[in-house]
DNA sequence: AGCTCAACGTA
DNA sequence: CGTACGTTGAGCTT
């Protein structure tokens, strides 16, 4: 049975407008989605239920219709829409198109227009249509085969209007609504009714003439004041019948057969959703559409062969193992560690190897190990850091990874920010992460279970190997392929070193800070509450704060954010500035203990048994290229208050080892700006080895460098680095509390002095918009589509990521570059000193005895080399001590 | 239990 | 109205 599903897209995404709080839908660069969101979620609920073989959805192109133009009234009076709403339409389209659901506008007609000429042509052919609208006209289309959803408050709910039902709510069946609604009026439509005739009126003279055209014939036969008014009226009640009338023979440019429903392209539900932040609602459609089964072409037909441990020597000499073999580990991984169960092995031709790996004869073990070793057996992996953890905790070495279909993602997308296996293949290979057939010629008969999870793992070698050529392809047709085998790949050995090894903790130290801190925030809370008269409430609650300070208090209102004014430590601190009031100074003295304190519980957690802790690197989070830390994010560790400083006392030398290292670039990223800008003076400003800031200021406020005075120094060294940013003249006021004019002439000023800094960042942007991405020095790419945005928030928002993003994107590619370097220069020298930390433009080493002055050579030439032949040199500072603390510097 | 938000730490 | 991250508690919703 064929099912049509008709929307009208601007009545429902204009609800839903109404509807849904616009503070709760935008995105970050601002843009409202709230209307795209109802709508879209109205959809997928619609989908669901009504489970449509074919849909559309009907668009009115503007209010210029041959409705108005028969009565120039029609829709007077309506609030002119807003501009947030129609905003949104363009995104509605996207989304639309993302799902390839077909959506129809024809110039001089209504929504409703197309969908009563859409519903004649189905219900001529048989077909079952529910129509969703909010506007009342469509009532008229309801019959036995016609269903109506009317939503009803807001969006969360949907008369099922069917013939009975338009009967039982107007008194008249669906066919006569029209007769009903043009005695009665339509106020949304202005068009005006008779005086005195309501619907129960109205319905009592359709049925008791036969419509429309019978009370006209009879016309003279209605008695009393509501008879003279409709005769006085007659010709408005005549008109507003032949507007309210849909029309149902219009030209849409389809047919039927081009509605069919059919699956959505995948890889641009994903954009588009991302670029809307509807995280929650792709969810919902993925879960709800069980996308693999309706979408893939197919799984994998997999064959696969169980081998017992002594039949694992034999299967390495056999066919298409000389090429990269798909490698699926089964395990568990986490922070530095981990355990192996499995592996299933793919090779380009024949049975995919499984091999438990929990009992294995010493022989297969052998044969195993060797394989997972050598680095000229070409192996795929995907994400292969984890499984190295859990192959190193079983002691074997993964070696010889020829290919991340992770990282080689990660390039190709780099703003996507998560690589699951799963929806890779489908996205990529069109296929779905399953078994076709489970085929094996183990000789062992496994149980259901256990015969499950190894087709499950022998798909995914499979799929893993078939993944990777074709990410290689996508990888060569961006450029990306040196970055991908000389960085990026090596890299994740290092990096999975780094996370092994860990980096010790002073235990003791960590857990007196701990009372410390908890102290402090104790006699903070204390303190803010006398201020207050006693009044105990949760000082990290925003939202009691908010009452406190501007009810109870009475203090001036600060900035806006989505749920009330902020309370954070900037507007603090300026409402003490106004107020000087007590429990200000004891409110932010508790933030700042409170924060310290948790940083110190968290760290505390995270000490594994060896007393180190072992964060984990994310190579495949960052759009820009940087690493990222998490779990616990080592990268974050406080630095710029003394209080906060004492963190770093903790991260010590472990034992059999000397001292820690800190090495790092010095403003790395205006050197970057230098060198890629190519501008003279900023270039020269390096090469003096003269006080960067110093030297610019001289220049901006044309004194000798000697004369620079502090303030000086500062604004210019604000301005500097916001640079890089795409800061304004507006945000550079701000942040040095000076009018916003004369931040315009400091930025002016600067411009005029290093004028191959604006020529660059004007370029730079430019050449984005026309190719559509930004490169790095590396040539990792970044996708910024929305440099060409109508919207200015996200076409601004876009443009400063595209003046980042090669500056932030080159020191990423630089400082791993120098990690590879400082790696293999530490192995090569054969010093047992190795890599604990990276914190973007720092390496932090941990030294083993009588190798420090080896170590900081090696570091110094490794950095300071790593960007190749460039314009300005790359400065390295070296600190060393006893705690990352000792070795700041 | 899982989510979003404000807040805040780093480069 | 300055980029890039990750973590937290509060306060919701499920």
């Amino acid at each position: 049975m064929s099912r049509l599903l008709l929307l009208d897209g601007h009545s429902l995404a204009y609800r839903a407008f109404f509807a849904l709080p616009a503070e709760n839908f935008s995105t970050k660069t601002g843009q409202h989605t709230n209307a795209v969101y109802g709508f879209t979620s109205m959809l997928i609920n619609v989908l669901r239920d009504e489970d449509p073989t074919h849909l559309a959805v009907a668009f009115d192109v503007s209010r210029d219709t041959f409705r108005a133009q028969e009565y120039a009234e029609y829709k007077a009076g309506r609030s002119a829409t807003p501009s947030e709403f129609s905003g949104q339409l363009p995104l509605l389209r996207e989304v639309l198109d993302a799902l390839k659901i077909r959506w129809i506008e024809v110039p001089g007609f209504e929504a409703d227009d197309i969908i009563a000429t859409l519903t004649t042509q189905a219900t001529e052919r048989d077909m079952e249509v529910v129509i969703c609208s909010g506007d009342r006209d469509a009532f008229q289309l309801v019959s036995d085969r016609v269903t109506l959803l009317y939503p009803v408050r807001g969006v969360s709910e949907v008369w099922r209007m069917d013939p009975a039902k338009v009967s039982e709510k107007y008194g008249v069946p669906p066919e006569r609504y029209s007769d009903l609604a043009a005695l009665v009026g339509e106020t949304s439509d202005n068009l005006p009714g008779i005086p005195g005739v309501g619907p129960k009126t109205a319905a009592k003279w359709i049925t008791q003439y036969d419509g429309l055209t019978g009370i006209v014939a009879h016309i003279d036969q209605i008695g009393g004041k509501v008879g003279d008014a409709l005769r006085a009226n007659l010709d408005q009640v005549l008109r507003n019948r032949r507007l309210n009338q849909l029309v149902r023979d219009l030209d849409t440019g389809v047919g039927l057969d081009d509605l069919q429903r059919t699956m959505w392209d995948r890889e641009k539900v994903h954009e588009v959703f991302d670029a809307l932040e509807f995280r929650v609602l792709r969810e919902r459609l993925f879960a709800t559409f069980d996308t693999a089964a309706v979408e893939a072409d197919g799984g994998f037909e997999i064959e696969s062969t169980v081998l017992s441990g002594d039949d694992v020597p034999a299967w390495f000499a056999g066919p298409g193992r000389a090429g990269p073999v798909g490698v699926h580990v089964v395990g568990s991984w986490a922070r530095g560690t981990g355990d192996v169960g499995a592996l299933a092995l793919a090779p380009t031709e024949g049975p995919v190897a499984y091999v438990d790996v929990t009992p294995l004869d010493p022989a297969g073990d052998t044969a195993l190990a060797a394989w997972l070793a050598d680095e000229s057996a070409p192996k795929i992996l995907h994400d292969a850091k984890g499984p190295m953890h859990a192959l190193h905790a079983r002691g074997w070495e993964l070696r010889g990874v020829q290919q991340d279909t992770a990282l080689a993602a990660y390039l190709v997308k780099p703003d996507q920010r998560d690589f699951d296996l799963a929806d890779l293949v489908l996205r990529m290979l069109g296929r779905d992460l399953r078994a076709e057939s489970g085929a094996q010629d183990g000789m062992l008969d496994f149980g259901a279970d256990d015969q499950a999870e190894i087709d499950a793992a022998a798909v995914r070698a499979r799929a893993v190997l078939d993944l990777g050529t074709e990410l290689a392809g996508q990888v060569a047709a961006a450029g990306g392929t040196e970055l991908l085998q000389q960085v990026e790949l090596p890299l994740v050995g290092v990096l999975a070193e780094m996370e092994q090894t860990g980096i010790a903790v002073d235990l003791e130290h960590l857990e007196g800070l701990e009372k410390d801190f908890a102290d402090a925030v104790e006699r903070a809370q204390e303190d803010a509450y006398d201020a207050i008269g006693g009044e105990q409430i949760n000082l990290g609650s925003p939202k009691q704060l908010q009452v406190v300070l501007f009810d109870t208090l009475g203090m001036p209102k600060t900035k806006r954010t989505k749920t009330g004014w902020t309370t954070d430590a900037e507007a603090l601190a300026d409402l003490f500035a106004k107020t000087e009031h007590p429990f200000l100074e004891a409110l932010l003295r508790h933030r700042d203990a409170t924060r310290l304190r948790v940083t110190v519980e968290g760290l505390l957690k995270s000490v594994a048994d060896d007393g180190r802790i072992h964060t984990t690197y994310e190579q495949t989070i960052a759009a820009t290229g940087r690493l990222s830390s998490k779990d616990p994010n080592l990268q974050n560790i406080p630095i710029r208050t003394d209080e906060g400083r004492r963190i770093r006392e903790s991260f010590v030398v472990g034992p059999g080892f000397e001292s820690l290292m800190s090495v790092d670039y010095s403003q790395i990223e205006m050197r970057i700006m230098a060198h890629l800008s190519g501008d003279a003076g900023l270039i020269e400003a390096f090469r003096t080895g003269e006080d960067l800031h110093r030297f610019v200021g001289s220049r901006v406020f044309g004194v000798e460098p000697a004369d620079v005075t502090p303030a000086m120094r500062s604004k210019v060294k604000a301005m500097s680095y916001g640079l890089a940013y795409g800061l304004s003249a507006f945000g550079l006021s701000r942040q040095l509390t000076i009018p916003v004019e004369e931040a315009r002439a400091l930025m002016e000023e600067y411009f005029a002095r290093f004028g191959g800094v604006r020529d660059y960042l004007r370029d730079v942007v430019a050449d984005a918009r026309a190719t559509g991405y930004t490169e790095t020095m590396l040539g990792r790419r970044r996708y910024l589509p929305d440099l060409t945005s109508d919207n200015r928030q996200r076409r601004e928002m876009a443009e400063r990521m595209a003046l980042n993003a090669p500056i932030q994107g080159s020191a990423a590619d630089i400082m791993k570059v120098a990690m590879l370097g400082a790696h293999r220069g530490l192995g090569e020298a054969g010093l047992h000193s190795r890599l604990l930390l990276q914190v973007h433009d720092e390496l932090v080493v941990e030294v083993a005895p009588g190798e420090g002055e080896r170590v900081e050579k090696i570091l110094r030439r490794e950095m300071g080399s790593a960007a190749g032949e460039i314009d300005v040199p790359l400065d390295v500072a070296v600190g060393i001590g006893h705690s990352w603390h000792d070795a700041g510097h």
